[in-house]
DNA sequence: CGCCCAATGCGAAACTTTTCGCACCTGGCA
DNA sequence: TGCCAGGTGCGAAAAGTTTCGCATTGGGCG
């Protein structure tokens, strides 16, 4: 099957999400980070059904499940983006860097926008 | 209500995204544009639904309805963007633009790039 | 005027997701 | 050994989403 996140279920994507953000993670940690918290029984057996639709793996370790994504985290974030890109943002680059600059770069260090001119740069150069 | 775009349930969100991507939308349009199309009428019904929520709202033109979001694409922009930094990028603006990079650089002209580059330097200066 | 076409409105069935409680299992400790 | 704490498995109820068909409405045209 294996839809990308935004096809989802709601507390699906919730907890996927979880996982992609921690890397991987436990049953507790999943219950403790999801909003207006089901119970635990309930977030157990998401795991479970998003296991089932092979969504994510689990591995035991120190007697208890540990879960972990089964698309790397590297292309969810591609086929995410994209699909934000399409969906909102007219699939132009450069409204997204907009949309990105209002929000991050008040937070930003002047290395950091640096930075991140730089990977502009490095395609500019590199195509040639 | 208004939870943001990534909240909503599967077609609900395909249907709010067809929105957002023409700016408006007739019943129709958003059938024809939505995959494994399942009947007008069924469409036309989501639509309704997603009024009741409170995420569209409709004019009446040439004698039929037009749909609309209520929250400004600008705003779905950002609450799109943020929430996909938090789950799937650390949060990281870099790493937003190099997956950015590696999905569109290709297809885009130097002076695209460019562009990009000034953006950044803009907030940069900006700042000072 | 009356009919037809192209819309909308809406109730209810079908399906999917989400929730939970209870049974079970296992290692560590009194 | 037997009990407790802290895990997992799973069936089934509840809630939410999605689908559709039929009734209704109103304008344009013969």
């Amino acid at each position: 099957m294996n839809r990308s996140l935004p096809d989802l279920a709601r507390r699906e994507r919730q907890i996927l999400e979880i996982i992609y953000s921690l890397g991987k993670a436990t049953a507790a940690e999943v219950h403790e980070r999801l909003e207006d918290s089901p119970s635990y029984s309930t977030v157990r057996k998401m795991l479970s059904i998003l296991e089932t639709k092979g969504h994510i793996k689990h591995i035991e370790q120190d007697r208890r499940y540990v879960y972990l994504p089964i698309q790397p985290k590297s292309k969810a974030q591609t086929s995410a983006l994209r699909q934000l890109m399409k969906s909102l943002f007219e699939d132009s680059a450069e409204s997204v860097v907009s949309t990105l600059m209002s929000i991050s770069a008040a937070e930003m260090s002047d290395d950091d926008l640096k930075r991140l001119s730089e990977i502009i740069e490095r395609h500019r150069k590199e195509r040639r």
